[in-house]
DNA sequence: GGATTGAGTGTAAGCGCTTACATATATCCA
DNA sequence: TGGATATATGTAAGCGCTTACACTCAATCC
C-alpha cells in the first residue's frame, strides 16, 4: 500500500472557499489577487477579509498550470558550500525579489550528469528562465531550453564567442594576469594546483592563462606542474604536497581558488615552508577567508554580488521581452596582500 | 500591457503527446512514470522511446495538482552566507535525494516576517513538510503548518519541552560548557558578543547558558557585558573594540558564533593585544575557518552535516507515517585550540 | 428617451496530470 | 469448456486556478 499524503487536513482552503464567503464569483476573487484595481474597492475589501479569515494561500501549482507563467527563476550551482556562489546567489534573490519574483536553486555537485537532471526538474516546476554557472555542458541541454523558449544566463564566466547571453569576468585573462605578476618577480618555476578542469571552463580558462602568461614571456608552458583536485582545504593542502615534492619543486604555486590557497598554506606552514620567502601561493576569488588568514593571501578579486544582482536584472529583462542577449563583462582586480614575493636566491 | 509568458514555444510536448505518439492512453504513460511494473514490458519500451524523442519532462503543477503530492521538502534558513547553514543543508538535500525527495531552499535574513512570507511561499509550492531553524516563530506560523498537516521539523535546536520535533543541541548547555572552562582559568570580568537575541531562540539560549554557569560560580550574571551585533567578521571586529573600551575590560569575550569570534581575534591582534595573553576569545560552531585563524580558535563543535542527514530521515518518516514525533538531541563538544588561556595576572 | 458605452462581475472552458473504475484479454481450474 | 480470477490498458472525472467572453446596470450622449 502507497504511503498516503498526510496533506488532506480537514480543510486547506481553496479559492472557491473564499469566493463562498465573500459571496462572489471564484473570477473576481482571482482578479482581487492578481490585479486588485480591476475590482471595485468595495467587494476587494469583502474579499480580502475572507481570504484572511482562511487563511487561504493560492497553490502554486493549479496557478502555474492556469497562468502557464511562474514568477520562478531556476538557478543550478555547483555547491552551495563555497562562498563565491553563496554569495553570489544570495544577492541574485535579493534583487529578484524586488522584482517579485522567486528563486529556486538547485546544486549539482560539480556533476554534468547531475546538472541536466536539475535543468529538467527546475523547468518541470515551471522556471521561467535560468541562471546556469560557466557554458560548458551538453549541447542537448541548450536545445532541450531553447526547445521551451525559457532564456538562459550563463554566470561566472564571460565569453561573449559562445554566442550565449552571459556575465562575468575573463577568467583566462584575470589568471594571466596573476601569472604575469607572478614571473615578473622573478619566477620561473611554476605550478598550479586547480579544480579538476575536464567540465569546468572556469578551471581550466584559468590554467589557460596561466599558459599563456608563461609562453609571452619565455617559459615552456609544457613545464608548468599542473595538479586536478575537487576545491577543499582539505585537498589542496594534499596537492600542495605532491607539488612540492620533485627534486626542482616550483617556487610559486597558483591556485584555482582560494579555498585551495589556504589548503596550500596550510600545508606550507606545516612542512616548515616561510611564505613568500620559500614559496609563494596565489589564490583567486577574494573570499572573505583570504583576508582572514595567515599571511593574507595574494589573490584576484571577483564582484560575486555584484554579479548576482547585474544577473537578476538581466534575466527580468529578457522576461519582459527587453532582452538584449548580450554579455556583460565584470572586471576582476589582483590584490596583493602577502603571500606572493620575489623568487628566492 | 502585460508582459506575455515567453516560454509557450511551439510543443513543450505533453502528457498526451507521448500517449500519441506511443500509440496509448495518457494513464498508461502516467503508469509506465509513476509505477513501471504495472506496465507489460512491451508497452513501456514503447513509451519510454517516446518519452526521449520527445524529450518530455512531466509538469510539476499539473502532478501535484492531481496527486496531492509532491516529494518536496522546503527548508526555510536564515542565510546561505553562512557555512553552518549551507553544510548542514547540503548534507539535508543529499539524504533526501536518497529518498527520491527534493528540497526547496528558502532563506528569510534572520526575519521573522520575511520567514512568514516562505512558509507560505513553500507550502502553495506544495512542500510535503518543512525544516525550520529554531523553535522561536510567531505561534501563527505553527498553526498555518497544522491546518494544513504538513509535518514540520525545527532544527538546530533541541528543547523537548516546546512539544515539537526537533533535532538539534542544546545551545545552552553547549554554552555553558565553555563559560565554565572559562570561569575554571580563572576569569572573572566576562563578555558575550551575540547575534542579536529577540528572535534567535540559539543566540538568547547561548548567552542564558553563560548567565547560568556565572551565578554557579559566585560571579553576578549582572556583569555579564553583552553586546549584540548580527553575524559577520566585521561586526565582530568592531563589537570586540566596544566591549574592550570600558576602564575594566573583559579577560574572556565569549562569541555567539565563530564569524563574530574570527572578527575579535582580528580586532585585538590590530589592538596589539595578545591572545590568549592579555585575553581569551572563544567561538561556537567549529566551523572550517576556526581552525584556520592564529591562533586556532577555541569553540563549540556542532556536527551539522549529520544533524542535516538526520533532519531528512525523520521528515521522510513523517511524511510515511512512521512518525515519532520525538526530538533528537546531538552532541557538541569543547574544543580547545589556543584562544582561551589562563586569566591574566 | 433610446442607443451607446464601459466598469464590475459572473460563467465556464481549459491548463497537464493522476487515478478510480470500466473494459478487454489472458490464465486457470473444475 | 465455462466461468472465475488476474493482468493490462483505456475512459473520464476532477485537482485549483486563470481568463476569454458574456452579461448587467448605470452613466453618458444626441
Amino acid at each position: 500500500m502507497p504511503s498516503r499524503p498526510q496533506k488532506q487536513g480537514k480543510g486547506v482552503p481553496t479559492l472557491e472557499d473564499v469566493a463562498r464567503l465573500a459571496e462572489v464569483s471564484t473570477a473576481t476573487v482571482s482578479r482581487c489577487l492578481n490585479s486588485p484595481d480591476r475590482v471595485v474597492k468595495s467587494t476587494r475589501e469583502r474579499v480580502m477579509a475572507a481570504v484572511d479569515r482562511l487563511g487561504y494561500a493560492p497553490n502554486f501549482g493549479a496557478r502555474a498550470l492556469a497562468a502557464k507563467r511562474t514568477n520562478t527563476i531556476g538557478a543550478i550551482i555547483p555547491t552551495m558550500e563555497n562562498a563565491i556562489f553563496a554569495r553570489g546567489i544570495q544577492a541574485f534573490q535579493e534583487e529578484l525579489g524586488l522584482h517579485g519574483m522567486t528563486l529556486l536553486v538547485a546544486s549539482s555537485s560539480y556533476s554534468e550528469e547531475v546538472e541536466r537532471e536539475q535543468v529538467r526538474t527546475l523547468c518541470a516546476r515551471g522556471a521561467d528562465a535560468l541562471l546556469l554557472i560557466g557554458h560548458h555542458r551538453d549541447a542537448g541541454i541548450y536545445d532541450f531550453l531553447d526547445d521551451r523558449s525559457i532564456p538562459v544566463l550563463v554566470a561566472w564566466a564571460y565569453q561573449p564567442s559562445r554566442g550565449r547571453s552571459s556575465i562575468g569576468f575573463d577568467n583566462r585573462a584575470a589568471m594571466r594576469e596573476m601569472a604575469e605578476t607572478v614571473i615578473a618577480e622573478g619566477h620561473r618555476r611554476l605550478a598550479v594546483i586547480s579544480a579538476p578542469t575536464a567540465a569546468n571552463d572556469r578551471a581550466s580558462e584559468r590554467v589557460e592563462g596561466i599558459r599563456e602568461a608563461m609562453a609571452a614571456h619565455g617559459l615552456d608552458p609544457a613545464g608548468l606542474h599542473l595538479v586536478e583536485t575537487p576545491y577543499s582545504v582539505e585537498n589542496g593542502d594534499r596537492a600542495f604536497g605532491e607539488v612540492m615534492a620533485g627534486s626542482a619543486p616550483p617556487t610559486a604555486v597558483l591556485c584555482g581558488n582560494d579555498v585551495l590557497a589556504v589548503g596550500a598554506l596550510r600545508a606550507a606552514r606545516r612542512m616548515g615552508l616561510s611564505v613568500p620567502g620559500d614559496v609563494s601561493i596565489t589564490g583567486f576569488d577574494d573570499i572573505e577567508l583570504a583576508q582572514l588568514v595567515e599571511p593574507p593571501l595574494t589573490t584576484v578579486h571577483v564582484p560575486h554580488r555584484d554579479m548576482g544582482r547585474k544577473a537578476a536584472r538581466m534575466l527580468v529583462e529578457a522576461l519582459n521581452g527587453e532582452a538584449s542577449g548580450e554579455s556583460i563583462r565584470l572586471d576582476t582586480y589582483l590584490i596583493r596582500r602577502q603571500t606572493l614575493g620575489p623568487a628566492p636566491e
